[in-house]
DNA sequence: CGAGAATAGCTCACTGAGTGAGGTAAATTG
DNA sequence: CAATTTACCTCACTCAGTGAGCTATTCTCG
């Protein structure tokens, strides 16, 4: 095996374990927007940038094809044929800013947000239901504990 | 505002802020995935499927293009594209199976440990220290919510 | 055993998602 | 109020990923 590489410091190891369990779950909920876009017709990157503006209208962030291509770590170009992919099935809506001229609100439609909802209730259903069995202080720690991760990465 | 998607159960409304919370986090690892891609000049695929291939052999499974092809959700004929790009650059090799002749065994190559260490080392290592300062008993808690939630999603 | 089915991986031809180059219109700045 | 910056877009092209279909090896069971 390849040793050296990593310290094989025992303290750390166990903290290791964790770091690649997230990374696991990172990774299943990759796969499932895969399995998401396959069975709805749409493309990987297609969920993506819905789910994205999903989460900006719940947050009540202001979301724009230049917001929405730096979340999806995309050129503009390649943002402005998901917008009109997404316009052409009608999940999305272009709205020309007041404030700015040069500016587009992008507006989730009603079909989008079922069709998100169908596929990601049951799942994110599943996975509240099961956080929701730990204790305040320790859901507390979670969100601290993640927040720290978000944190460490960017 | 849209009403009616959500149960606004506030039970469920404080573990469904950690659920989101963790969704940020596994975009975030995915986004310095494309960052990584972006810097080496491979591509995002390929360097998701060098994280994997890197996590087989640290886990010790024998890691086939078949098992590739289901860890990235791809066709095997992608897969096959891909392994030929991290052959090409020197970072895989491929070793025909003795036990089975139509199998063929991935091997990481030094270089590709050494890179990926390189880049992910130092965030790997961030996140890592993080983790250590929680208590024994709340990284115990951390796991088993991190397998549970996999479990939720698979 | 040996024919048929299943499995693992591959090549070929094609499609279309994403990029680079470059353009327009609106806002900001000095 | 020209010069610059910002926000978004079109065009032409490339190459990553797909479907169809192939070969070679292993498994199944009469």
């Amino acid at each position: 095996m390849r040793e050296g590489v990593m310290p094989a410091d025992p303290e750390r190891a166990a903290a290791l374990e964790v770091v690649h369990r997230l990374r696991e779950v990172a990774l299943k909920l990759e796969l499932a927007i895969g399995e998401f876009a396959r069975t709805t017709g749409l493309h990987g990157t297609d969920v993506r940038a819905l789910v994205r503006l999903l989460d900006a209208e719940r947050a009540g962030v202001d979301a724009t094809p230049g917001w929405l291509a730096q979340q999806l770590g995309m050129t503009s170009q390649a943002t402005t044929a998901v917008i009109h992919r997404l316009e052409a099935a009608g999940h999305v809506e272009r709205l020309r800013s007041r404030s700015d001229g040069r500016s587009t609100h992008l507006q989730v439609s009603d079909s989008a947000v079922e069709l998100g909802w169908h596929f990601f209730g049951p799942l994110l259903n599943r996975m509240t239901a099961e956080t929701a069995q730990l204790s305040p202080t320790e859901q507390e720690t979670l969100k601290r504990w993640l927040t720290a991760m978000s944190e460490a990465i960017g």
